[in-house]
RNA sequence: GGCGACGUAGCCAAGUGGUAAGGCGGAGGUCUGCAAAACCUCUAUGCAGCGGUUCAAAUCCGCUCGUCGCCUCCA
């Protein structure tokens, strides 16, 4: 592979740094999944949607990705939601990952190469925490298994922080069983009534943080390229997996931290706890799953992002702008009637094609910079407008039409393989309630035909009413110089 | 209290030393029988404020103001 020039933002440096995979063109990746006792909000839509976007560029640039992603099924929500409802504590985790799998399935996230849970994790993580304990870095009191953070010397590199500080602001509960404040459970004794499961210390569950470190090095390795996650994880679960991992192993755990930034509510983060947030659900409810990713990829992943209804509607019109010139274009070709051939398209637009390939890759090289990818894609919309134009300035001039149409292709293609590439499937911004099935098509073209001949016939009032009430059931009617197409409003 | 991020047009947003991308919204125009779509023109002499460095600053430095975040479960 060629040199790289892809640059990461890289949490624990606080810098940019050159992407440079411990075993290229191999790359390991590994997203904080969902813990599933709830419908996801749109702010861990957020997370979801980054990660697969890294996925999908890096992909893209040829490396051999290999992505895991963790569903958390046991926990406390998890277990109060489960006591609330009366039912088993896997009755919820069950409901809602099948919930998360088909709610990134709308969205157009796809899925990881493997989404271990938890639970069929146990073995591993008991595992980890025995090397710990082995090594001085755990201790056992009482059925509960600590980690000491005084025994990793660098605790705090990650995010930032020192013990001493950390100490002083410290809003932790003192416990005074562990040897220090900050100390955190690796295995939580069980309590009545609490899914267990036995282990050399006594029945029990696994702490939040070790299921990740685990299952990295279970499914990944001991050392992996990617990590990711909301920026809220940094510490302290982040910070606490680091930790314990390379207590534990003596190796690097990560190699590039990456965090994205928070998704807000009139400036203010969204989340469970404040209680000021949208489910993923209650959202598509209003907007397609275009027009929520086109949002979501509207500003950079690194950047807090407000989420209104005017930022969304906004969202949609752009998403819109370009969904209407591949829809027009897809139908302006089937009225004309010339063949073109790749050879002649590629001659076209050859230039604008390469600088346009250029920019985008630029604009993802830093960093996944996906608002300016996004402008890219706006400015070939432009450019298939300006050519299609051209179309119709050339009237009978057939090289000159066939040679923009050419163009029009070739531009037109490149725009779907940037959207892949982002993941903005443009069946995403399926509309609900257009007209669909086999006898559509042949029957609007009957009334377009009629149209046209009143129009020819200067019978207006006939012409008009056809549009308008093919309007009042959603079909809008564009004339072109080609002839007349219709689209779902 | 400690640490950190951010402040660019009516709104969103890119831009980390070379003279302000892109989108949304708005105004006017072209095409059209009329529309729609598209195209064209306009919509920040200025990047929170003040001071400094420099031939050159939205970009670097300092101070001030404002917003938000982490230090507790959280994507």
């Amino acid at each position: 592979m060629e040199v790289s020039l892809l640059k990461i933002y890289n949490t624990i440096t606080r810098s940019k740094e050159e992407f440079k995979p411990l075993n290229p063109p191999n790359a390991l990746m590994y997203n904080c999944g969902p813990t599933v006792y709830d419908y996801f909000h749109i702010g861990n839509a957020r997370n979801f949607v980054v990660a697969d976007t890294i996925r999908r560029y890096l992909e893209y640039r040829g490396f051999k990705v290999r992505f895991v992603q963790n569903i958390t099924d046991i926990d406390d929500k998890i277990i109060n939601r489960a006591k609330k409802e009366g039912v088993a504590a896997q009755e919820i985790a069950t409901r809602f990952t099948r919930i998360f799998f088909e709610k990134c399935r709308l969205l157009g996230v796809r899925r990881a190469d493997l989404h271990p849970k938890a639970t069929e994790t146990i073995p591993q993580m008991q595992e980890l925490i025995k090397t710990l304990i082995k090594k001085k870095h755990a201790y056992v009191i009482d059925g509960d298994v600590y980690f000491s953070v005084r025994s990793f010397p660098s605790y705090g590199k990650l995010s930032g922080k020192n013990l001493e500080e950390l100490q002083e602001g410290a809003r932790v509960e003192v416990d005074a069983r562990k040897k220090d404040p900050l100390d955190f459970a690796l295995w939580k004794s069980a309590k009545p009534g609490e899914p267990s499961w036995e282990s050399p210390w006594g029945p029990g569950r696994p702490g939040w943080h070790i299921e990740c470190s685990a299952m990295v090095m279970a499914f990944l390795g001991e050392s992996i390229d990617i990590h990711s996650g909301g920026v809220d994880l940094v510490f302290p679960h982040h910070e606490n997996e680091r930790a314990q991992s390379e207590a534990a192993t003596g190796k690097p755990f990560v190699k590039y931290w990456v965090h994205n930034g928070y998704l807000n509510i009139n400036s203010e983060k969204m989340s469970k706890s404040l209680g000021n947030f949208f489910t993923i659900d209650q959202v598509l409810e209003r907007f397609d799953p275009l027009t929520l990713k086109f949002f979501l990829l509207s500003a950079h992943y690194r950047h807090p992002i407000d989420f209104n209804d005017e930022n969304l509607k906004s969202a949609e019109n752009a998403a819109k702008r370009v969904l209407d010139a591949l829809e027009t274009v897809e139908k302006l070709f089937t009225l004309e009637h010339v063949s073109i051939s790749e050879k002649e398209a590629a001659e076209k637009v050859k230039d604008q094609w390469i600088m346009f390939r250029r920019y985008f890759d630029d604009a993802m090289d830093d960093d996944f910079n996906t608002a300016k990818a996004l402008s890219i894609l706006h400015d070939i919309v432009s450019a298939i407008h300006e050519l299609r134009t051209g179309i119709n300035e050339a009237k009978e001039d057939q090289d000159q039409k066939i040679s923009h149409l050419a163009g029009v292709k070739l531009l037109r293609n490149l725009l779907l393989e940037m959207l892949e590439i982002l993941g903005l499937d443009p069946a995403l911004g399926k509309k609900s309630g257009v007209l669909e099935g086999e006898a559509v098509e042949p029957l609007i073209k009957i009334l377009i035909d009629i149209r046209e001949k009143a129009r020819k016939e200067k019978a207006f009032s006939i012409a008009d009413e056809v549009r308008n009430r093919l309007l009042e059931i959603g079909v809008v009617l564009e004339d072109h110089p080609q002839g007349t197409i219709w689209k779902n409003k």
